[in-house]
Formats: structure tokens, C-alpha cells, sequence
RNA sequence: GGGGAGAUAGCGAAGUGGUCAAACGCGGCAGACUGUAAAUCUGUUCCUUCGGGUUCUGUGGUUCAAAUCCACAUCUCCCCA
């Protein structure tokens, strides 16, 4: 079953898009949130969860796998779909974030990047190609080239060489595909540099990927500067192809980007704020774990998600306190479904022309006053 | 009744003459988190008008200097009768 995609929509006053991706009997509307799974299971939430709250497509990564338990034993299983009972696309990343985590400059070479596995410090050498094989066997529906995740900020002088390099890996990692079900998508850096994001576009259409993949965000940079290299790559992709800006998820961010012609997001926030007791509320992002909510028996949000129709903050916020995994579980629920409720409203609005006016009131609401 | 041990900040617990407003842990109060080395990490936690002020069960004492030494008191725990 291969994944495909449509483009049905374009907004004729921003670069929004609305398109719907079609997997195993299934549909699914972009623009869309991607919840991160790491480990093959979004941390706290069971496959039935995730798909009652609205998940499509999940995240899963290579690097990770392939040290645990190893990308053979997922093949064994019958592949990540089964080994992890998800029947919903999964996208992989490829361990070029790894790359920026946790590599050092002179651990990359132009073979591959020598790592320290994070487990038990054994010495490991990631390439492109063995990230394409490790990912084939680990059968994800969408995967990613192996590239650099360059940190920000970085001389104009090294991102022109990284990006090179990452092109090349992108042609290794491409020649060592398999003709299967499995898409392949390249991954777009160059940092804030204009110049240097369009050249790394026109050569990854050169090499015709299945999509195409916005690296390089979300490391520190600040708004303006990621908007700029959403803003300096969209423009260079072709239209028919999905377009993943990796690692974003902030509320703003996602309109923002949206309309900047992104189709596709992920990021670890939603989840992992949540195990932190943080939530999103349409009123902006609270802590729970603050002393005001000891005694506040409303829900998290006025929304609909199970966490916000059953439990209220003083209860949630006891489990937090108290190291109760059921109360990660809750805000992880909650927080991934303001997203995928964020990403529907998103693609209303693009429906009905009020992308901007939509943008403008979230943000007031959202940034305006904290509760 | 006899013998022994001990009382340190919200709690547990170091410290046994000056470098002690007092380690560390927990608890409390905040903050951070963006293709997950992250159910993690960081700050803070006697009072303060930020100059200082008042602390280590209490009271008295020794000393230039005491949480630390001495005396007595109070309370707690253990052992023997």
C-alpha cells in the first residue's frame, strides 16, 4: 500500500494549501500534525488513542530503532505497522536530527557521522545508505534522506559545504532504494540563506523525490528567521509533492507556516510538554503544575477531547504532581488534539478564505492575555 | 529505678571551635522544553527597606570567635530491672 497524495487547493492570498493523502483504504486531510513517536509508540498513548483523537500519519525515527531493538527484529515482527499495531501511515526520520543532538562537527564526515550511542557510549557510524536500508527494513510508508541538521546560526561558508554534502547523501541514499511501496523525500537546508535553501531545492527536484522535507528549523532559531527559511524554500518545490517542515509545532508556527505552503508538521512538544504538565489552551500554554490549580475544578480547555470532558485541572494536575503516568497521558491526549483541532480549523479557513483573519485572532487569544 | 544514645532549616540528614545562613536528599515555589540522550533539565526555598538582621531544643557559661566545648533543664529513643 503506497501512500499518495493530492493537491486539491491552493488560497489565493497566502501559499496555504489543502490536500488529502490516501493510505490503506483511508483518507487524510492536509494540512496536518504529526504526532512524534520515537520508540514506535507515541510516548503514553496506545495506537486506538491516537486514532480516536485524530492522528494520521506518526513519526517514528531510525536512529532509535535501529539501536533498540534493532531494525531486524522489526522486520521479523512483520514491519513497524505490525510490530507496533498502527495501520496509519508512519513517516521516519532518517537520524539526521541525531546528527545535530548529538554528534560533534568532527564526527562528520563525508562517508558518514560517527556517533556515541546515548544507551551505553559504543562508538556507531550512520550513512546514508545504511539509513535508507535500516528505514526499508523498518518499512515506514515516508523516509527521510539522511542529511545535517546544520545548528543555527552557522557561516554562510559551512552551510554552502553541509548542503553539498547533504545533496550527495541525498543521491547516495535515493541509488540504494529499493522499487517498493516506501516514499522517499529529500530534505531541505541552507540555514537563513536564500540563496543557499533555493540551490538545495533545485537540485533535490533535480533527483525527483516523493516529497520534499524542510530541515534545519527549530534549533534555536527565532521566529522571524525560521519563517524566512519556510519563506526561502516553499517557492523551488513543485506543487504536486507533500511538504514536511520538520520539527515544528508550536501553535503559531503551524498557521504561520501553513501559510507559507507547509503541508505536513511534526514535533515531540505536544507530548512531551504534557509529561512536563505543561497544555495548550486557547488562552496559551499553562503550567499545571503552578499552585494556582490546586483547587481549580474546571477542564484543561473548553474542548472535546476525553481529558477535557472527564477530568479537570485540580485532578490532573494531581496526577502530575503525584508522578501519576495517567496524568501524561491525559495532557498527551489533550495536546494532540489541540493541534489536529488546530490543523482542522486551519484548513477551514483555508476553505473559506480567512487564513489571515483566523491567524490575527488566534494570536490575540492565544498570546493576548495568560491565564 | 539503673545505664546508654540523641535533639540542626517544612521533613530526613551532614557538619563536632573560625572558611556556616549551615552540604546533600525529599518536599515546596517557579522556569525551560520545537525532525525526543527529555515522565527530563535549570533556578529558588530563615527574615529583609538587600545595608543587613535573627538561627542549629532551652537557659547560663568558657573563648577574640560556639551548631560545634562545659553545666543544668526539657523532650525523644534504646537496653537492663
Amino acid at each position: 500500500m503506497k501512500l499518495k497524495f493530492k493537491l486539491n487547493y491552493t488560497d489565493s492570498k497566502t501559499m496555504a494549501r489543502l490536500g488529502e493523502i490516501s493510505f490503506n483504504g483511508k483518507t487524510y486531510e492536509t494540512p496536518m500534525f504529526m504526532p512524534v513517536g520515537t520508540n514506535a509508540t507515541v510516548k503514553t498513548l496506545s495506537p486506538e488513542e491516537l486514532k480516536s483523537i485524530g492522528s494520521g500519519i506518526i513519526l517514528s525515527n531510525t536512529y532509535h530503532l535501529w539501536l533498540r531493538p534493532g531494525e531486524d527484529i522489526v522486520a521479523a515482527a512483520g514491519g513497524l505497522h505490525k510490530f507496533m499495531n498502527y495501520d496509519g501511515p508512519i513517516l521516519t526520520d532518517s537520524g539526521g536530527y541525531q546528527v545535530f543532538s548529538l554528534a560533534k562537527p568532527k564526527d562528520i564526515t563525508e562517508e558518514g557521522v560517527k556517533f556515541k550511542n546515548h544507551l551505553n557510549g559504543d562508538n556507531l557510524f550512520l550513512t546514508p545508505e545504511k539509513s535508507i536500508e535500516i528505514q526499508q527494513k523498518l518499512g515506514s510508508d515516508i523516509m527521510m534522506s539522511f542529511d545535517e541538521c546544520v545548528k543555527w546560526p552557522s557561516t554562510h561558508e559551512y552551510m554552502e559545504q553541509s548542503v553539498e554534502r547533504t545533496l550527495r547523501w541525498a543521491k547516495r541514499g535515493k541509488s540504494v532504494k529499493k522499487d517498493n511501496d516506501q516514499l522517499l523525500f529529500g530534505i531541505v537546508q541552507g540555514g537563513e540563506y536564500s540563496d543557499i535553501r533555493k540551490h538545495c531545492c533545485e537540485e533535490l527536484v533535480k533527483m525527483d523525490f516523493d516529497g520534499y522535507s524542510i530541515g534545519g528549523t527549530s534549533v534555536g532559531e527565532d521566529k522571524p528567521t525560521m519563517y524566512k527559511m519556510v519563506e526561502y524554500t516553499t517557492p523551488y518545490l513543485p506543487e504536486d509533492k507533500l511538504r514536511y517542515l520538520m520539527g515544528v509545532g508550536d501553535p503559531i508556527d503551524l498557521i504561520e507556516n501553513v501559510m507559507r505552503g507547509v503541508d505536513i508538521f511534526d514535533c515531540v512538544s505536544p507530548t512531551r510538554l504534557a509529561r512536563h504538565g505543561h497544555t495548550y489552551t486557547k488562552h496559551g500554554k499553562i503550567n499545571l503544575k503552578n499552585s494556582k490549580y490546586k483547587n481549580d475544578f474546571t477542564p484543561v480547555d473548553d474542548c472535546d477531547c476525553y481529558a477535557c470532558k472527564n477530568y479537570t485541572k485540580a485532578y490532573i494536575r494531581h496526577l502530575i504532581v503525584a508522578d501519576e503516568t495517567f496524568g501524561a497521558r491525559l495532557l498527551s491526549i489533550h495536546n494532540i488534539y489541540f493541534l489536529h483541532k488546530l490543523m482542522a480549523k486551519i484548513r477551514e479557513n483555508i476553505k473559506s478564505g480567512t487564513l489571515e483573519e483566523f491567524r490575527d485572532e488566534f494570536a490575540k487569544e492565544y498570546y493576548g492575555e495568560k491565564k
